[in-house]
DNA sequence: TTGACACGTAACCATCTAGTTTCATATGAT
DNA sequence: ATCATATGAAACTAGATGGTTACGTGTCAA
């Protein structure tokens, strides 16, 4: 891991566990260690994975006692819809052509 | 780079050049050298991009004499779109918790 | 105050990544 | 036939990535 300087949105989803830990957050608030029992990878890895995801600003942490809960912060991942969403068009594009395909047929 | 065994489209996304080829590609057809005009690095560079955006089915290609041009294969990018608007309900409800704020700061 | 628990961080490692230069091959032009 | 152009692939490199174990610190419980 090594979370340097830069991760972006972007290479923050990038990874599938990643994916997956926004994926429970999305259900509430978790500690670490309530985390880490959903995955095969040991606490210090999910550590990582949770300070990656801070760094891109898909996380919000406040500590409660000796644990620190993690929350979900989805703003971020606006902005890959938007950009996913630009190239909408050429994918219903595709589909409307072999709609065309499909109605020559039958 | 290296382009090894996996390179699902959400990887492919994470880095900005290859981000870049899917946005220039948006605007037609293009060969390899005529994509590397438009980058700072090699043209090599450009070729093991298109190679992982091949492999993650975001482009395809077909050879035109010496050439070999590049089109634009929107269709895996619904994925990430989907993926990501699982979590759009979390920051509508952020920004209503913005509105209501301003409302009654108002 | 002594211990157990929760957590981040350091040190280390194997592998992947993005880039380069160099080379081989196919195709088009003279 | 000869030469230039377009491209992929090979060999190599520095640095990033995902993982581990070991350790230090803060906090709740006896």
């Amino acid at each position: 891991m090594t979370e340097v300087v830069h991760h972006d949105v972007y290479s923050a989803i990038a990874d599938p566990t990643r994916r997956q830990v926004l994926g429970i957050l999305a259900g509430g608030e978790y500690s670490v260690t309530a985390l880490t029992s959903h995955f095969t990878v040991t606490r210090p890895a999910v550590s990582k994975h949770l300070a990656i995801l801070r760094e891109a600003g898909l996380v919000t942490e406040r500590k409660m006692g000796r644990e620190r809960r993690y929350r979900l912060r989805a703003e971020p991942l606006k902005e890959v819809r938007d950009w996913t969403e630009r190239f909408e068009q050429f994918w219903i594009a595709k589909l409307t052509a072999l709609e065309k395909h499909l109605e020559k047929e039958s």
